[in-house]
DNA sequence: ATTGATCCTGAACGCATGTTTAATATGCTA
DNA sequence: TAGCATATTAAACATGCGTTCAGGATCAAT
């Protein structure tokens, strides 16, 4: 029926208008105008909204595709570990690039692709602490999953916002931001995963007391999270 | 000289308009129209631009109230403590609120009163952790600074991600965003923090041998940073 | 070759936005 | 009171946006 794309496959004009969409809504952010879409991908505007139907549909299906792709990243086990070291083993893949790019600009926003992405992360998160639990490497913890959840959002919040904060020379050199991150906070982290933050059960002892038996809602309470 | 604002101090026109600014800025993102904010301070969209010159010199003013309010908070020695904990009792004051909720959008979107704010939180951090290292309930580091701002980049990162990702009931209830946070997030900050992560010191001395004998730009490396 | 579907274009529409402008109201000063 | 600077408004302006529309180009099928 169709004659030029869907048969074509991924090849067509809508792979391209998609594909660099992605490319720019990861540069610039989600405020990239059609227009600009339209231009950097050599169609016009109408074009867009002919293939996608509006600029939302344009942004579900980016949403799809980079979802698919980082899945099948995964498949082919390219990474195991944590979330920057597979984030820079992408990055440096020319091709996947845009892709980390666009991810975290969905994160930023926090859509719909943000929950799917951050729950494949968890879930990588899950399997490696359960190895290295197993392993005797990694200290168990009295609720795995929230502890993997925890570390992976603390993980790319930490990013994200060190990347906000200290913008590089090209922001979409994601290569290069991540570098920089661990940079200025490689040493801390690896500081307090092995060795810790407090000297003495203190804080957590608060903390399982708190659950236990929570106080009124008022802020004068415990101190139930530190940092 | 002016009749109206500028002898009465901050009760004046101007101060309302920049405040119901702070206000909607926070609730829905700088993205507010000035005819938004123009309307619910009660007056024309001309005057906001008579009294800011510009949406982005409304923007300003706020920055500067907003971190001026901070700062004037810690004089008064309102709090001392983790991030969570100032900001939760920021968020508690019915007439702070606002200021909690445009700061942190202000993080989001990484300008200059963003750094600000980030550099005043690490101050702060810096200090209790010392008085913690001096008292010997925490753990000194090879780098205090490095791991001050570290600590305060992990927790807004993870406190903004996760607040992203599950969006509350009323997203400018930021009592409740921190609440939801506390509860989804309180017991794995406090076993890390506590107990740490790694059972032994592979990743820490991993990343000591990197920073003093760094290899090429590949990232077949060491593992540096972990999550 | 005619038909019909799809791809594609260029111009236009409608809307929201930040900003400007001309005019009016207000209140201090002389 | 007259004058003048300031506060304030309502309307218009200019721009960029997503989107629509009418028509042309392309290609498979009859």
């Amino acid at each position: 029926m169709k004659p030029g794309s869907d048969n074509r496959g991924d090849l067509s004009t809508r792979a391209r208008v998609r594909d660099t969409a992605i490319d720019l809504f990861g540069r610039h952010g989600f405020r990239t105008s059609v227009r600009a879409i339209a231009e950097a991908a050599g169609v016009s505007p109408g074009l867009i909204l002919h293939h996608f139907d509006s600029k939302e549909g344009l942004r579900q299906s980016c949403d799809e595709h980079v979802l698919g792709k980082i899945r099948e990243q995964k498949e082919h086990g390219v990474t195991r570990g944590s979330v920057h070291q597979m984030l820079s083993a992408m990055a440096a893949v020319e091709e996947s690039a845009p892709l980390v790019g666009y991810a975290l600009r969905s994160l930023q926003s926090g859509g719909k692709l943000a929950k799917s992405f951050i729950d494949h992360f968890v879930t990588d998160a899950e399997e490696w602490i359960t190895d290295g639990v197993a392993a005797g490497t990694i200290i168990p913890s009295r609720d795995e999953k929230a502890r993997a959840r925890f570390l992976t959002i603390q993980g790319f919040g930490a990013l994200m916002l060190d990347a906000a904060l200290n913008p590089p020379d090209d922001p979409s050199d994601f290569a290069a931001v991540l570098h920089g991150y661990i940079q200025r906070n490689g040493l801390p982290t690896a500081e307090v995963y092995t060795e810790g933050l407090m000297k003495d059960r203190a804080m957590l002892d608060a903390y399982l007391m708190y659950v236990t038996d929570p106080p009124g809602d008022d802020q004068a309470s415990g101190q139930p999270a530190k940092p």
